[in-house]
DNA sequence: GTCTATATCGCGATAGAC
DNA sequence: GTCTATCGCGATATAGAC
């Protein structure tokens, strides 16, 4: 028998996700979280940055399957034409099959300032990451902020229409349906 | 004798400011900027939420203007019309000649996590006001979701073009480029 | 794992403005 | 009087140091 059970930080994520569920997440503390998974505060803040984090650690294979569909992408391909192109997938790659549990998690995160915050700066991050990309394949800073800027917000307000949604419409169709609304939008005048 | 000097805000705004460009943010107390505004520390809390909204303080009359903009504007202009004719002055009016004051604060808002975050929640906070303002002047939910974040993503990344910048170009003339530059990325293809 | 600084905020009281 | 800014005390949680 082991002095500790595996798989703590999957215990921690659940048990952090039901209080939340139950009380909100500022009315549930660490030691609660602890206490419900067996296990110290001290654990909790060796697996988790800040008490927020528990929240989006689900989210962290986001930045590898980015940098693998702009690298797979031919060197002749334009930024738009990478965002028309990939960004339908990949969205689709990442969240597809967990939209009841991404509902959940979208609610507890829309009802808390804190939380909203961490997500802008993931969203930020992310963006920060696509600009680098297009950057590396020649993009010039402009069009690379522009075009990273660009693709994270079609992403993040496709999300919130596939979840808002009764229907069960795929989230690839909502995103193309989005990147047209934005490009029409913009010609518009 | 009043039994407490007026002015509380403002003197723990700029204790504040100064104590963090002497020392950083992370390492400044809440004590420290309350000693030196002669203040206690249950006073900046009711004037502040948090240590880090004294720096935000500024910004306060953001939506206002904002919110002017909008509604002068008349009702058959069309929302990236409104932006493109818009966006320039208000950004004009809303920071030209505080470049230097603008720099420094965006120096220290950049070195800290924390900082980056609420400056993210600021502007998305923004985007939505300007999202409510053109559901009101009649656009659909998308499209006022998408030329609400395009107009923040274009005053932000022009703000930072014109802080970076060493030459003094008007942050109008940024603007408008910004503007054209996301018009031509997202025609393109 | 333990210890500790300090951020955060609730409560009740008070002083002067209107 | 009522309202608002302020104060002192104290409780609790987070998060980093040792």
């Amino acid at each position: 028998m082991a002095r500790w059970e595996p798989g703590a930080r999957d215990r921690l994520e659940r048990a952090a996700l039901e209080l939340f569920a139950e009380q909100g997440f500022a009315e549930t503390t660490v030691p609660q979280i602890t206490a419900r998974a067996g296990l110290t505060t001290r654990t909790f803040f060796r697996h988790f940055a800040d008490k927020r984090e528990v929240l989006f650690a689900g989210e962290d294979d986001t930045p590898a399957l980015v940098a693998e569909a702009m690298a797979a992408a031919p060197a002749d391909v334009r930024p738009m034409q990478l965002i028309a192109d990939g960004l339908p997938q990949l969205a689709g790659a990442l969240f597809e099959g967990r939209r009841e549990q991404l509902r959940n998690r979208h609610a507890v995160v829309g009802a808390d300032d804190g939380l909203r915050e961490r997500d802008l700066r993931k969203r930020a991050a992310l963006a920060e990451q696509i600009r680098a990309g297009f950057l590396r394949r020649g993009a010039d800073e402009l069009t690379a902020t522009l075009a990273a800027e660009l693709a994270v917000t079609a992403m993040h307000v496709s999300l919130a229409r596939w979840l808002a949604a009764d229907d069960e419409r795929a989230l690839t169709a909502i995103v193309s349906e989005t990147l047209t609304a934005l490009r029409t939008l913009a010609a518009e005048d």
